[in-house]
This record gives structure tokens, sequence and C-alpha cells, in this order.
DNA sequence: TCGTTCAATGCAATAATGTATCATTCTCCA
DNA sequence: TGGAGAATGATACATTATTGCATTGAACGA
């Protein structure tokens, strides 16, 4: 079996240091990075849109020479998008590396139908707002998706 | 196999005048309401609970007596949330009655991770919010998915 | 009435996404 | 050393969704 790529600096410095405080956010809380774990997040952060599991599969048996089964995949980004450092978007069943892992937010993302890219705004208001309207139901918010599609700005400018 | 359920007037009086409104909705705009499209409204309108493409398919088939193809499910699905009658919820590809039709307004749905049902809350402010960051990243907002899971009031009392 | 047209539906196959189950490996630590 | 628990591997399968094309049916004008 041939080896593929020489793996190192792939990444722009923005996700490089996502990726490091990634990693950071991981040990503080006591969760383990195993390499593969790590190559998921790497992946993650080098995407330029977030990655259907099945994608990701096909870039990570690039990057690692070897197949990798579809139950690894899903936990493990189980495992990354339960600490933070990974979030899915559901309405495109896809997943992206996360930039905020730091506390325990609602992400925001904002998902381009032409170009497919998602970008993660932080707005605490709403989040409050929504738990507010949940607290008078009694209804009690244990995760959180709010995702908008539509155009981002360079694709406006295409059409 | 045994038949179940009697199958007229299966609907209470909220659920009528919803299925109602919805109804007249579609005439409003102009859209057509076949009969095969007003039997998934119903079977939306009478369930407790959103409902997966294929359950649909099967409650459909019971009233229906006939088989139904995963296409036409999806296509009238489709078509009913189009015109703002029925809504998905993506953090379950599943498909709910949507209760206000009228305006074209972001649904808030708060599902309950222990009996699954959805309730829709209404929050202009919400949307506003959201709006506004777009609006500053030059991202045309088309359409809004904002799902909160966790346990209803009910479903608390019980653990 | 007849034929045309277009939307709606039917149908078969298959793609894409996600999960259950059990076996194996690895790491840490007594 | 070896035993426990976490992580991963592997196979099979379940669920959800789509593609492409055929058929039906109602609406409308000639």
């Amino acid at each position: 079996m041939p080896r593929r790529k020489p793996q190192a600096a792939d990444l722009d410095e923005a996700a490089r240091q996502g990726l490091n405080a990634a990693v950071a956010a991981c040990r503080l809380r006591g969760a383990q990075i195993t390499p593969l774990r790590e190559a998921v997040l790497k992946a993650l952060w080098s995407a330029e849109q977030p990655l259907g599991a099945y994608d990701l599969r096909a870039r990570l048996e690039e990057t690692q020479g070897r197949r990798l089964s579809a139950p690894s995949i899903y936990r493990i980004l189980d495992f990354l998008c339960e600490h933070g450092v990974a979030a899915r978007i559901e309405s495109r069943n896809a997943y992206v590396a996360c930039g905020h892992p730091e506390h325990d937010h609602a992400c925001v993302f904002l998902v381009c139908e032409a170009c497919g890219d998602a970008t993660e705004i932080e707005n605490p208001k709403v989040e409050q707002l929504i738990s507010e309207d949940a607290k008078r139901l009694g209804f009690a918010v244990k995760h959180r998706v709010v995702e908008m599609s539509g155009l981002c700005a360079p694709c406006q400018q295409l059409s």
C-alpha cells in the first residue's frame, strides 16, 4: 500500500490555530484526543465547506492510507460534537469544525446554497430569547439548532 | 391483520381548524390541493408527533388502502413545506403540520427527546435578530431552521 | 369531440445517510 | 503480567432520500 500525502501544513494559519485551540479545549475537558480523532478534526479544519460523514471518510482514507468504517467516522464525529469542537449542520447532514469550543453556546450557521460554505456566527441574544420562551413553557433545552440557508455575499454578486 | 382505527373524524377541533386554514392558505396562493395532498396534510394534523416520511407513508397506506411510493410522499411534503403549511424538523428527519401558514415566518420548534412531541412557537424577535446579523454579513437568508431539543414539561416530571 | 399540454402521480431502482452488533486492539495501571 | 475499560475495526443492515422515466388526468382550445 503506497503512502499518499506528506500530511504536514495544509492548514492556513487560522485553521492551525483553530485546530490547536480545539485540541487544547478537549484536553482541558479531559477528553482524549487520539490520532484518529485529531485527523478528523484536521480534516474538518482544512475543509472549505461542511463535510458529509462519507465525504469525510473519503478524505481521511486518502490521508490515512487505509479503509475506515462508517461507524468509526460517526463515533468520532459524535465525540467531537459532544465536546463542542465540531458541529453538525442538520439541514445538510454535514459537519464543520467549531470555532468557539470554549463555552456551551448556540452556534448560528449561515449556509450558502450556492457555494456550500457555512459561516458560524455568535449571538448570545438569540439564545437568550429562545431560552426565555422555552422557560415560559417549562421546556428544558438541551441542544440548539439555528441554521439559515440562503446566499452569501460573494455568491449574490455572481447571480 | 386487524384494522385499527375508525378513520373518519379523528381530528380534534383545533386540528380540523388548522387543516381548513391550511387548505384555505394554499388556495389563496394558487397552490392546488389535490386529494392526496390533502390526505397528507390531514395525516400530519392528526399525528401527535412529527412524522418521518416513511411513517407517514404507512399511515396513508392505511387510510388510502393502497401502496404509495416514496417519491410521491417526498414530493408532496416538499410541496406542503414550500407553501408554508408543513415544516420539516431537520434534527429529526420528520415533518409536522404548520400552524401559521399565513405569513413567511421562522418556525421555532421545541422538540421533546422523550415523548417526541414538537411544539411550534413564534418569536418574531428571534427572526429579526438573526436577520440583522445576516444583513451585516451581506447574507441573503432564504430559509430558517430553529430547533431546540430537550424535555417538555410533562416529561421532566416523569423523570 | 378530439387532441394537446402540463401538472400530478406511479414505479423501479438505487443512492446517501446512519446504526446495531460483536470482535479486536490498545493503554493504563495494579 | 494481565485485566479492565476505552477506542477502533468489521460486517451487515436500517432508514432516509433521489433519479429517471412512464402513466394518468384535468384543462383548454381547435
